[in-house]
RNA sequence: GGCUAGGUGGCAGAGUGGUUAUGCAGCGGCCUGCAAAGCCGUGGACGCCGGUUCGAUUCCGACCCUAGCCUCCA
């Protein structure tokens, strides 16, 4: 039936198409490179790359995903550790993409730094100086959102009501509250560049029009980001972008994820609660991460709580209970496909729990399945599926019996034979104590028809 | 206050105008020397109040609660 998704301009679920047949576009908001990435970061790195995988199994894809290195809060950061700002925006441009790594984000296939980009947004500020949308005021370049009659149509806001609702005092150089900064100035010790209007850095919102317009053109077909950006930031860039190219189109389909919240809280560094992915990857596998941020609907608000890692690792573990020690064929291998029922799941507005579901039906068949022709089958079409989805990356038998823990393999594997023995010798009462002792350091046994096999359980 | 979303069984979380979500946990059974894993079966739900309907968790309205945004904050 073709992939629908949810369109935030239109408020509905349509079907997609592209621009250009078998050719798509896509823009996502990346991180502001001050600090390293947190859970609810993580979120929209994720669920879109499951969308860009799923868009790369039909079309031909170009994914941008920006890097913001000029901003006030890495001026700050800078200032606060003595560093230098280029020592902290390379220090967490590389923990940003390590960290994504582990969650299985595929790096984008364009990268575009914000202050690689300064030339273009000069030449957009002028041009849209140019044609009336901007003006200067006292070093400042802003935009005059009264010249653009659709403001607001993105977040669906009325502009009197923002006016009247206003709450912040407005600067004195802006012809109206709502006007918001394409340039400003720069004071000495700040990072800056030569403009028409005197040295200064871009604004925020300008950063991703100008660089979306370069790398994927004045239109593109879809520019994705948390819900927290639909105002102001998108609402600001589909102003400019749309005012700087004459009125084009500038995102066909709008996307949003929905917010992250911690035990029902919002998380927030005064209240102590912010996860960084960065620490949660020193005990728990990325794999882990990644399940629990696709358990919800990435449009859903998503509660995480103490319980959210262990569940998530909890089906991990089944689904690669289900794939361990099975043979697949080359043949088998060379021919996967990913299950049918998650392919469709995926294509409904990239419904993963739905199709985490179909995944579990999956590892019900492979479990029941008798014959070794079957397994295989089915146990390639787990793996097909687990490169959809960004699971299922790791060896099954490493992920059970990694050397992680306190006692090593070689270890475990002398006890588990000494166990062999003493059942051969119908001796249980030892062989149970092995087992005791071996799952009092975290390690479980399996007895299976074809041997005793073991795993690690959560330490 | 305004705007935009959301409130589902013990927990997480899909979906639907009348039929099993799924995973974890529970209970019964099979398997096992006993377990574990797996398989089979099973109990348990739709914030509150009205309305529409033969019938609503599912549509409509009010209310309560939660989250995001309301301009330089990503």
């Amino acid at each position: 039936m073709g992939l629908q998704l949810h369109e935030t301009k239109q408020g509905k679920k349509v079907p997609f198409e592209p621009a250009i047949e078998g050719q798509v576009t896509m823009y996502l908001c990346g991180p502001t490179v001050y600090n390293y990435a947190h859970i609810g970061n993580a979120r929209p790195a994720v669920v879109f790359d499951l969308l860009r995988r799923l868009l790369s199994r039909s079309y031909q894809l170009t994914f941008a995903r920006n890097i913001t290195d000029v901003d006030d809060k890495i001026n700050a950061a800078a200032l606060e550790s003595g560093k230098s700002i280029d020592d902290i925006t390379a220090r967490y441009i590389k923990a940003y993409n390590d960290d994504m790594g582990a969650l299985g984000v595929q790096p984008p296939d364009i990268e575009p730094r914000a202050t690689q980009h300064i030339d273009e947004m000069i030449e957009m500020i002028s041009a849209l100086i140019e044609k009336g949308h901007a003006y200067e005021a006292d070093g400042h370049v802003l935009f005059d959102v009264g010249s653009y009659a659709d403001y607001g149509q993105l977040s669906r806001r009325d502009l009197r009501e923002m006016i009247a609702g206003a709450r912040v005092e407005v600067a004195p150089y802006k012809k109206a509250a709502h006007d918001f900064v394409l340039w400003k100035p720069s004071t000495p010790e700040l990072p800056g560049w030569d403009s028409p209007w005197g040295r200064g850095r871009p604004g925020w919102h300008i950063e991703c029009s100008a660089m979306s317009k370069k790398h994927l053109g004045k239109t593109i077909d879809i520019h994705a980001g948390g819900r927290d950006l639909i105002f102001p930031h998108h609402e600001n860039e589909l102003a400019q972008s749309r005012c700087a190219h004459d009125g084009k189109e500038f995102a066909r389909y709008w996307l949003h994820n929905g917010f992250l919240s911690m035990d029902s809280e919002k998380m927030s560094k005064s209240l102590g609660n912010v996860l960084l992915v960065h620490d949660m990857l020193e005990s728990v596998s990325g794999e882990v991460i990644r399940l629990a941020l696709l358990s919800a609907h990435y449009r859903q608000p998503l509660d995480w709580t103490d319980d959210t890692l262990p569940s998530a690792k909890r089906m991990l573990d089944r689904l690669y209970g289900a794939v361990r020690g099975i043979n697949v064929s080359a043949a088998d291998r060379a021919s996967a496909q990913p299950m049918d029922g998650v392919v469709a799941a995926l294509e409904d507005d990239l419904n993963s729990p739905k199709a985490m579901a179909e995944f579990f039906a999956l590892a019900r068949s492979l479990n029941k399945a008798e014959s070794d022709d079957e397994k295989s089958a089915l146990a390639a079409t787990m793996f097909a599926t687990g490169d959809l989805m960004g699971l299922l990356q790791n060896d099954p038998e490493a992920w059970f019996a990694s050397d992680s823990g306190d006692v090593s393999i070689d270890d475990i594997e002398a006890q588990i034979e000494q166990r062999r023995q003493a059942k051969a010798d119908r001796d249980f009462e030892t062989a149970d104590a092995i087992r005791d002792q071996l799952a009092a350091a975290g390690i479980q046994i399996e007895d299976g028809p074809d041997g005793t096999t073991w795993r690690r359980i959560d330490g």
